[in-house]
DNA sequence: ATAGCATATGAGTGCAAACGAATATAATCA
DNA sequence: TGATTATATTCGTTTGCACTCATATGCTAT
């Protein structure tokens, strides 16, 4: 069952907190590990289970992954939207989470800085 | 995360067919072994995980327990619901297992006969 | 070309979960 | 009471998944 794929791309508790982020918008492989406080090993493994399930899809520019919903996956499995809208709001982890996603946004730094310490996040 | 209790209970096609029959009604434990052609051990297993998730709960009536779903759980996460509606509904298994449930309830026979091959599926 | 960085992937470890077989528990019935 | 049946649970095995460390790949810039 293809659900079942999608389900399980969805159990578990960092690429749930991926997917709130992306639900922003695009952010590139570093970006997240910054974020979300993860290595860089981590990120991309379960970056390529959210692809393999095709939630989301990834562009390479220059040297930079850069990583997004999949458009009609929200239109395919509207639940998949309540669970990024009603259930992690919900969550402490998730909320700060964009907390730092809006510090970093707001900084106007460059996804380069992130790594160098120019922004310190507060876990 | 309470909500990935949840997501993992939903994430294993055996769980999924239980949820899909039991959205019809309540069955007891040797009706789903029948139903589904799994053992009892699994099936015990199964139901009590997703006890432990409290998506169902059950109820013992003399030597039988019946299982039913838990009835504010789709009112609290609906996106079970569309699971439900949705996605099982398309799917050749789950067809083929509501197809055995209307068989044997329109039978008339009883839970007890079922395991002494009064009704004959084709697995 | 070489160095440096971003990302992916291979290998190893540990943990959780699924399964079947066997056993334990609890209710029914003779 | 003793036998039977429905269900739960324990045990040992196997599989899958998350994680870390190390290495490979591929792009960029000097």
């Amino acid at each position: 069952m293809k659900i079942i794929q999608v389900m399980k791309a969805l159990s578990d508790e960092t690429r749930l907190r991926i997917l709130n982020l992306l639900f922003q918008g695009e952010l590139c492989v570093c970006e997240l590990e910054a974020l979300l406080d993860i290595n860089q090993s981590n990120a991309s493994r379960h970056l390529s289970r959210l692809v393999n399930a095709k939630i989301i899809h990834y562009e390479k520019r220059a040297q930079y992954v850069y990583y997004r919903i999949e458009g009609d996956i929200l239109i395919k499995y509207p639940f998949i939207r309540e669970i990024l809208d009603k259930e992690l709001t919900k969550e402490g982890r998730c909320k700060a989470d964009l907390g730092r996603l809006n510090q970093y946004l707001e900084s106007g730094i460059s996804c380069d800085d992130l790594k160098d310490g120019k922004l310190r996040f507060n876990f």
